[in-house]
DNA sequence: CTGTTAGCGCCTTCAC
DNA sequence: GTGAAGGCGCTAACAG
């Protein structure tokens, strides 16, 4: 067992009783200074540090902020638990980190592990429970959802969960107007998996910006990857294999751009005199990616930061506000205007 | 609160006592099929689910695997978190992450958090805990330390930590040899930080391998960074303001190697036919780097994941074998021949 | 087999 | 201000 020293032997040391003990430790009401002094030396000499569990137990709180996160490996959503480690650094909570996934199945198993454990709060990013779940979920402990939509509320006049999202539609806009501008007309859309609430937002906004710009949408260049390196690799040989002429390709992730880059490697296209490519996420590697990736960036990290804080203040009973976030496009090397001989 | 339910109301539904109703629960020992039908009845209608911080309060058990991970955002350890959940995946334990950042101090408080908790068992990778701390540790809990060497033993016959490695030497010692055997003979290292013990090995190797092969080492090659992309960006721009000619980098992680191919991008110097570029680690980025970058490799996901099966088997009391790794090297497409004008 | 009785370690009224 | 007592929800002897 860690624990093998208790309040009550602090108590016993220093001479007073164990709720004594236990008011000096919480601080929470005055106490003698003798007694005080006397307890903390106690807790100095026998090296005495709180059972949180019993803590737990008896106040009804466990301190920790469940977070659901898809896939723990994920460089996407480590940028996220990066920044809710932050917004909770100088709170007495810490993040409990379970990964769902994106299996309905695996991550009700996690959020039951979670609510079991207990947890104060919930914070979810992304994945696939349904929203009746998290309705459910709203109702028992404060729940702060990233990178997916707000369950409707249920009518009751309860709280229903927070919600903290980005202009999907407005990023993937704004990406294809930088093409647009650059030249290109024959632009690919490598778009996510169909189900998913982000992906579904970018194909939207790319389809928009097209049709704003008076220019057909040629079905054969859009293509469904997972948000993995590897499908995006294989929707690039799957472009090529098709022969639809193409000058740029906007992938829906940075991930899936990475996969990309390396198909047209093998296939002897130069990124960006040959081809242009473009990611939507800005993760740290994109940066160092051959040539540096332009892509539109996300807040990642700013929104784990923000999900922490709401839950912090929704905790603490203080008002909340609900910020939104504006994506926004970052040039770097890998786009540039189509080749000569393919501009009309 | 979370919980509202509890094992009384459950037992009072089902017309038991709260013990019985526990024993149908935990499954330990054998009731009555009526009582146990009647006591699973109660449990689904009332949607009950066990408080796991008074479980592990009853049992002295919290079923938490504590793991001291350095950053949350890093691709490297994000592999043996991974790992690690996999591991653990089919127990009834759940691994517990906080990051230390290779602070000293945080460490030590993400060591106390974790222990106040508490866990009952720790997995400690990288990290600059000093020796001692981790051998009171391991009086304490099981510890399994992933990526440091493990502490003398105290010589008290308790059992010290557990310790899993990758022989970092030999690695370096293989990518040496390959740019050898390529042909190179002006090879710049770039080395982690200079308190890391994997940097230390690595860097012997790559002069064990030198010294072999009966070459000089010129410490105008020997740059230092930090395991950051960024360092390794400015490890290049310093080698070539020093103007010592060279023909091959060798970086100490991946992520260096991602900011030494950005330098040397900038620099017009092309990969791999003017310079040949080897990182180490193998992360799961590395392979789509343009050109997929050739690098040693170390099993990190597996280590994750040995090291949580070890946990689980020390907790179990089970006879444990602590495996032992050999990094290889994956040749991909960074490195090459040097360029004919440089050779002898 | 099953109900009763004690705690696990701590916090929180309640009287003093 | 301070100690005693009760309880958080569950499990583990202990008697039946």
């Amino acid at each position: 067992m860690a624990h093998t020293v208790t309040l009550e032997d602090v108590a016993r040391r220093a001479g007073v009783s164990p709720s004594t003990a236990s008011r000096v430790l919480s601080g929470s009401i005055r106490v003698t200074a003798r007694k005080t002094e006397a307890v903390m030396q106690a807790v100095q000499e026998l090296g005495y540090s709180p059972n949180q569990i019993a803590q737990g137990l008896a106040r009804g709180r466990s301190m920790n902020i469940g977070v659901v996160t898809q896939d723990i490996s994920s460089v996407f959503y480590a940028e996220m638990l990066r920044g809710i480690e932050q917004g909770l650094a100088d709170s007495e909570y810490r993040p409990l980190f379970i990964s769902g996934h994106w299996q309905v199945a695996e991550e009700r198993a996690a959020l039951d592990a979670l609510l079991g454990r207990p947890v104060d709060a919930l914070i979810v990013l992304g994945g696939h429970t349904p929203d009746a779940v998290l309705q459910l979920l709203a109702t028992r402990v404060p729940l702060v959802l990233v990178g997916r939509a707000q369950p409707p509320a249920d009518g009751s006049g309860r709280p229903s969960a927070y919600s903290l999202r980005v202009d999907n539609a407005l990023g993937a806009r704004l990406g294809v107007q930088h093409l647009l501008e650059l030249g290109h007309r024959r632009i690919a859309f490598i778009s996510g998996p169909p189900d998913h609430v982000d992906a579904q937002e970018r194909l939207r906004g790319y389809r928009e910006a097209l049709a704003h710009a008076g220019l057909p949408l040629d079905p054969q260049l859009v293509l469904h990857g997972d948000f993995q390196e590897a499908s995006g690799e294989a929707a690039v040989e799957q472009l090529l294999t098709r022969g639809s002429p193409f000058t740029a390709v906007f992938a829906a992730n940075d991930q899936m751009a990475f996969g990309a880059r390396l198909a047209l490697y093998r296939h002897g296209l130069r990124v960006p005199q040959d081809v242009s490519l473009l990611g939507f996420d800005n993760l740290t590697v994109s940066a160092y990616q051959t040539p540096p990736l332009t892509t539109v960036e996300q807040p990642t990290r700013q929104m784990g930061h923000d999900a922490a804080q709401l839950v912090l203040s929704v905790l603490a009973g203080q008002p909340q506000t609900q910020p939104s976030y504006q994506p926004r496009l970052v040039q770097r090397d890998s786009t540039a205007a189509p080749p000569a001989s393919t501009r009309p």
